[in-house]
DNA sequence: ATCTGGTTTCAATATTTACTGAAAATACAA
DNA sequence: TTGTATTTTCAGTAAATATTGAAACCAGAT
């Protein structure tokens, strides 16, 4: 039953490059993506080195990434001791993953518009002319939506995993 | 009163400008951001020429993003009797609005990593190792969760107005 | 048929973003 | 201290993406 290794490894690297491609989709870097797959179906922490080699990628790349993905939160750092090198393992839990990104991609994408629109509304608040009300208030409903829709991400990205899927759950059925 | 002319255009000019910048965080291209927030905030239809000249880009470049745009469903073409150019306006709504590009999100982001989840999940189902289990165990949480949220956006995506909100306001009380 | 105002296409170019590889820094061990 | 394994940085380069501008195209008016 050595077939089965071949299998393998031809599935995660598989996995492993159509999550890459994905990743730009998603507005994270190809590596990036590739890496956190990579990690996600590791059977145990991987070197920088290891990384490295599997992907055929540069160190300076395996390692801005494996820092970006840290700092991220979806990979933590794990020593072994009497090791001397850093190990790296990826966070495997879908909810965690889910509210981790769901984060930040609020933080990247509401939060900077939120500070947009609202000085937009600031800024035409006093406005009298018709071309002048009519602008602040289509960037007043943008505003409220963009808010609304902030604290929901909140909301359900602080939830925990069971309570999600119970309102989900109701939601669905 | 002709100082609130110049406060608006002031204030436009810094939404289309701002909210281009915001394009390139949402995987959107900043002009075809501009666009959209030009005609999000005109009082009337655009031509291609007014986009150009307003947007300080080529013909090729507003037209290219104006049909994507339309594409999308964020614009629409409109033709005045008489007239034998195009007229674009944007939809205004913002609850539309935010349907339109959920679907678009789902439809680039959801469906094809479901897509590569399934394959792989599907690839490890038969595996009998312990490395074979765990990897197809993993792209199957994953899987899952992926199925899930798809439908919990085509839900959200699919919902009128008033009920979102009714549910929205549950949720956030 | 051809002119005119307008749209569409696309090869060339510019801009942005990602990646490499090697040098510099760090950290531990002898 | 000096040596060695590892991490970090970053200038240069490569790859991907967006933009231009001009030519080809199209449709209605003359």
């Amino acid at each position: 039953m050595n077939a089965e290794r071949e299998q393998l490894k031809q599935a995660r690297g598989e996995f492993v490059a159509q999550w890459g491609a994905l990743g730009t989709q998603w507005g994270i870097n190809r590596t990036m993506a590739q890496i956190h797959a990579l990690l996600m179906t590791s059977p145990g922490p991987m070197t920088t080195d290891e990384v490295m080699e599997e992907l055929e990628i540069s160190r300076g790349n395996a390692h801005t990434n494996l820092k970006e993905l840290v700092s991220w939160g979806l990979v933590r750092m794990v020593v072994r001791k009497g090791e001397r090198r850093d190990y790296f393992e990826a966070e495997k839990e879908v909810w965690t993953i889910f509210t981790i990104v769901a984060r930040e991609r609020k933080r990247r994408e509401l939060d900077p518009a939120l500070l947009v629109l609202s000085h937009c509304a600031d800024a035409s608040e006093e406005m009298t002319s018709v071309e002048g009300k009519a602008f602040h208030d289509q960037v007043r409903q943008l505003q409220d939506f963009v808010a609304f829709a902030s604290k929901m991400s909140d909301r359900i990205a602080t939830m925990k995993h069971g309570l999600a899927v119970q309102l989900a759950t109701k939601l669905l059925g």
